[in-house]
DNA sequence: TTTGATTCAATAGTATTACTATTATATTTG
DNA sequence: CAAATATAATAGTAATACTATTGAATCAAA
C-alpha cells in the first residue's frame, strides 16, 4: 500500500501525467484551477501558464479539457473506491459498511501525504461542482465505450451488492446507488448554494443522515 | 386557461421572446437545435442562421447560450407546475398526488396546440440532458438572486408539503424531492446511455416504480 | 405631414478560446 | 560521438462568444 497508485484508463490521457514531474504539475494546477475558476472558466493557457508552461504542453498530456476533467473525476473515483476497501476489512455488516460508504461520499477528504501533487479535498470539491459534465454530453456513448465512466460504475456495483446482501429481493440497488452518490454531490451543492433544495443547514450531517435514512429505508423489503 | 401563458422571471432574458414572432422563431429554432447538438455544440450563430436570421437578433433577446438555457428550463418547471396542479384537482389522497407527480416527471409530454413554437417533448428530453448545466457554475450565487431556479424550487416546495400531509415528522422532504427530480432525468439519461447506473432495462415503468418506492419509503414514519 | 425619437435587426467587427503544425532543444541510444 | 528519439516551445488557424455601430422601420407629437 505504500507504493500506492491509482489506475486511470490510458483512453483518459494522451500521455500518462503520473510518469513525469511536469505531468504531476499540470495535474495540480488543474486542480487548483477547477477549484477556483470552475470549468468554464479553467483553459490550458491558462494551467500552462501557472507552471511557466505553455498551452501546448498541456496539449501534450490531454487532449481537451474534458479528458482533463474525465481523468480527474476518475482518479477520484478510484480513490474512492481504495477508501471504501481500506475502511470494510474492519466492518462486519453490510448496514454498516453502507453507512461508512454514505460518510466516505460526503465527509471531506483528508490529504494523503503520499500522492502530494494531488489535493483529494480540494478534488472532492471539484466532483461536487462538476461531476455530471463529464458525462452530460453528446459523446456519452463513444466515451463510455473508452472506460470514461468506469470508476463511478465500480463503485455503484460494489455498494449495489452489499444492499442486495441485506436485502436479495430489492429490485432496485444499480439506480439506487447511483441516485444516492448523485445525490451526495448535489446536496452538499444545494445546501451551500440553493439551500431550499435542502433541509441540512450547514455541515455533513444532515446530509449523512438524509443519505443513510433513504438508503436504509429504500433497501428494506 | 385558454390565454395560457407561463410566466418566466424578466431576468431571463434581454426581451421577452414570446412577444414577437422573431423571439418566438428564435425559442421554437433553439429547442430543436439544443436537442439534436447537445449545448456545447449549439451557437447563437447556428439559430440565427436556421431562421434566416442573424446571430446579434439573437443576443437581442438572450444574454447568452446560458441564460437562453435557463428560461427554457424555467419555462419548462412552470409549464410542469400548472400541469401539476391540473392534475392534483381530481385526486383526493397525498400518495396519489405524488404518484402522479413521479410519472409527470418521467412520462413524455405530449405536445400542447396551443404553443405551437414549443415542443414540450423535445423541450423533456433537453431538460434530461442539460439541466444540472444551469446551476452548476461560478455565477450560482448570483444567478439564484435573480430568480434563475424559481421554478424547480416551486416544484420541491409544492412536493415537500404533500409529503408533509402524509408524514408531518417525516424530516427531510426538500432533499428527498430535489433528489427524487434530479433522478428522474439522470435514470432516464443512465437507462439510454449508462445502463449499468440503472436496474431498467428500457421504458418509464421501471424509473416509475423506482422512484415511487425510494419516496413512499422515505416518506413512511 | 413632417420632424424627431425610438425600436429593431443586420453588418462588421474584436477578443478569446480550442486546437494544431512546425521547429528548436534536450535526451537517449548505438 | 553521431543518429534517433522524445519533449516542449513558438507561432500559428479556425471557431466561438460577444459588442459597437449603422441603417431602416415604426411611432409620436408638432
Amino acid at each position: 500500500m505504500d507504493g500506492l497508485n491509482i489506475t486511470v484508463s490510458s483512453k483518459l490521457f494522451n500521455k500518462n501525467p503520473e510518469e513525469t514531474d511536469l505531468g504531476k504539475k499540470i495535474i495540480s494546477k488543474s486542480i487548483e484551477l477547477l477549484d477556483e475558476l470552475g470549468y468554464e472558466q479553467t483553459t490550458f493557457k491558462k494551467i500552462g501558464l501557472g507552471i511557466e508552461s505553455t498551452e501546448a504542453s498541456v496539449y501534450r498530456y490531454f487532449q481537451n479539457k474534458h479528458q482533463l476533467l474525465a481523468y480527474l473525476i476518475n482518479w477520484y473515483w478510484g480513490w474512492l473506491e481504495i477508501k471504501l476497501a481500506q475502511e470494510f476489512i474492519l466492518l462486519n455488516s453490510p448496514e454498516e459498511k453502507l453507512r461508512r460508504a454514505i460518510e466516505l461520499l460526503v465527509l471531506p477528504m483528508d490529504q494523503d501525504d503520499r500522492i502530494p501533487h494531488i489535493n483529494e479535498e480540494v478534488l472532492q470539491r471539484i466532483v461536487v461542482s462538476e461531476y455530471p459534465k463529464i458525462y452530460l454530453t453528446k459523446e456519452v456513448d463513444a466515451e463510455n465505450k473508452e472506460g470514461y465512466f468506469l470508476g463511478y460504475k465500480n463503485i455503484c456495483d460494489t455498494l449495489s451488492l452489499i444492499a442486495l446482501q441485506i436485502n436479495p429481493n430489492y429490485r432496485y440497488p444499480h439506480s439506487l446507488f447511483a441516485t444516492v452518490i448523485e445525490a451526495a454531490q448535489s446536496q452538499q451543492f444545494f445546501a451551500a448554494h440553493l439551500p431550499r433544495l435542502s433541509d441540512t443547514k450547514s455541515g455533513c450531517d444532515g446530509i449523512i443522515g438524509f443519505l443513510t435514512d433513504t438508503t436504509l429505508k429504500s433497501i428494506s423489503a
